[in-house]
DNA sequence: ATACGATCTGTAGTAACTACAGATAAAAGA
DNA sequence: TCTTTTATCTGTAGTTACTACAGATCGTAT
């Protein structure tokens, strides 16, 4: 489970520049509890391990493909507690893409509508204009 | 240019009803200057007119497409010097359309990441998982 | 007159960061 | 060793677009 635990370990800019989370992000992320406490220097610094990395890949990642932090802190609890099953990982993430899905529709509709009232517009030089027009219909 | 005026104007509570904006929110954006500053009653309860009306409809319609409340700001200058082309509320419009577009192509990658991981996930009844596994990846 | 709902102000909370300021720590160069 | 530069530190406040109170007052129906 440890992994090997570099003799210096990596201090947060580091830690940075290997996962692409910015340093505020990292400390944001302890604030919250997502990330553990980490080790310090004799003069205060943070000092983290393999481990801490990976988990803040892991992070990364999963911010990458769109998952909540809440969510991300459900994927931990259940890695951290070592009695998640696949079928619940999979259902956790089976609803995050219906999320993304109905997001996904919910734009494309966005998108006709902007591009139906752009095909209305004149372009011209005065100042009268169907898209304002219809922005301000009551109805 | 002016509307008609109620005779008695409408409470807060009917500006909501009639628009479907929250009461907080209407608030809100007077606080923040996006809705002018309404008259009042005596007791202090604001009393809205028409054209105040049609100002949050507009508001309403234009953040159903997707427009920030930044741009909403932006129309509304253009509209209220009155000096506005056609022109400009479309290069307005077709920016925004495009950050749509990209919003949409960025959520169809994510679609496409999230079923790849759920097609090699097992839904098994063990604690072993390839999409965990794929998010633990340093790499 | 009284009850009740509507509205008032002001503040704080939400998600997920980002951006400082002012003070130390650590590393590099002379 | 001393100095300079770079990296980190803590703590707070800002961002977007709201939403949710608390505790007080207003308005209206009976």
């Amino acid at each position: 489970m440890a992994g090997i635990t570099n003799t210096r370990g990596y201090a947060i800019g580091q830690m940075s520049r290997e996962t692409g989370v910015n340093i505020e992000t990292i400390r944001y992320y302890e604030r919250i509890g997502l990330m553990p406490e980490p080790d310090r220097t004799a003069g205060g610094n943070r000092q983290y391990n393999h481990d801490q990395l990976k988990r803040l890949s892991f992070i990364r990642h999963a911010r990458g493909l769109g998952f909540s932090l809440e969510e991300i802190r459900g994927l931990f609890d259940m890695v951290d507690r070592a009695d998640f099953t696949c079928g619940e990982v999979h259902d956790l993430t089976a609803s995050h893409l219906a999320s993304v899905r109905e997001k996904i529709a919910q734009l494309h509709r966005l998108e006709t509508a902007l591009s139906d009232m752009l095909a209305q517009c004149s372009k011209g030089d005065i100042p009268e204009c169907p898209i304002i027009d219809r922005l301000y219909q009551t109805a």
